[in-house]
DNA sequence: CAGTTGTTAGTTATCAGACAACACGCTAAT
DNA sequence: ATTAGCGTGTTGTCTGATAACTAACAACTG
């Protein structure tokens, strides 16, 4: 067992055999993004790519299939395949990788609490009626889920998410709910190991504290 | 030309064709998205799915190609298909239809100004020396702006964000950096209509108003 | 017995060729 | 001049075959 067989005959095997498919969608791609076919530009012809990548035309659809599937191109029967406008959403995320130390989930907090002190002012001002109303009732939960020991989470939550709606501002509302979906999972993961009595004496401290926000929005005292 | 030719003989042939692949590809994400096949687990294999949807393999792997590109399956050479995790990375995002009316760029400016605010009190207590730096340097620049007639939104922007950057935590700042890319292409186009020397003495007390800022910073005093 | 080496069956990857469906422009008949 | 029809080019789907890959088991060797 000198050669194990034959093995290297083809000219080149490379290392990561990622398939012919992958290939194309790359360089199609690559075109694309860089510009070479420009958007509502129409892409060479199914048979052409065949040609010029010297691949059958089962490889060549599937790889426009996943530029489809990417949102980068469009097929139409009967005339072609055309690049699509390249419009990429920016957005603001705070990924899974963002919670790994303890001062990442302070930092993450501190811009809530930022959020939550602005939201707090302006709806000091703008405050109606009903909002008061709605941030009496999301107290109130708080309250019954410290006397009865459940989870107080959801409506502490729902109380400064009341706040951020009673801005009038939807943006507020949007990333507090935002910031809360992304934190609240987390935070819980600690909570277990806080002793029961002074679980209960700082949600009572924090109970206050709501109030007393509440009071000053109520007379528009910021 | 009474009818078209044949046209309604198969069964449902549905007002909107959209094609074979659509549909499988619609039924197996629906599969996995509703937990029917969990993560890990291997889907059908492609002759299943040929027998099970009456279909031909060209269609069954286009349809896979497609969930690949989406990332909802994996696919293994010589073993099979896999669904896979299905992370939702939920985002914070302000959509171009957000920028619809005035009152529309209002609300995110205001967004934009809470950050701000708070930014700067904590950039006051943390600031280093190489913050007050950067901040000194985009001010300049945007002095220059002014004088030479250039665009004077960037560095105007340049210099919140170094605040920003100052509290020394990075959501602040990239939160700041994804509202600034959004907000700024609209306002300048409403720019050109100001009055000349409008703009001029805008800008002027824009800037004064950021050395008192950067001062204060300075000082360490909110 | 232990370790290695065929062997086989199941699956995906790619190929080749064909026909159907669709869009568009050209042409010829009205 | 208008339009019905035809021809060409393109994508959509089907069929059948071959290659490559993986895992599991059988067979062989020391």
């Amino acid at each position: 067992m000198f050669i194990n067989t034959v093995a290297e005959n083809a000219p080149a095997p490379m290392r990561r055999p990622r398939g012919l498919v992958t290939e194309i969608v790359e360089s199609l791609a690559a075109s694309i993004r860089a510009g070479d076919i420009k958007p509502g530009e129409k892409l060479p012809t199914e048979a052409a790519i065949m040609s010029r990548f010297d691949v059958s035309r089962t490889v060549v659809r599937e790889a426009l299939s996943k530029l489809q599937a990417s949102n980068l191109v469009a097929t139409r029967h009967g005339i072609g395949t055309f690049a699509l406008e390249q419009i990429d959403p920016k957005t603001f995320q705070i990924s899974a990788a963002d919670f790994a130390t303890v001062n990442d989930v302070i930092s993450v907090l501190e811009l809530r609490i930022s959020l939550e002190t602005e939201s707090a002012g302006l709806a000091a001002q703008r405050r109606t009626e009903a909002d008061l109303l709605a941030m009496q009732q999301a107290l109130d939960a708080f309250e019954d889920s410290i006397k009865h020991d459940s989870d107080a989470a959801p409506s502490d939550f729902q109380f400064h998410l009341e706040i951020a709606k009673a801005t009038g501002n939807r943006h507020f509302a949007e990333l507090m709910t935002y910031l809360g979906e992304n934190i609240i999972p987390r935070t819980r993961v600690n909570t277990p190991a806080r002793a029961r009595e002074d679980r209960d004496t700082y949600l009572k401290r924090v109970h206050t504290e709501h109030q007393t926000i509440l009071a000053a929005i109520r007379t528009q005292k910021p």
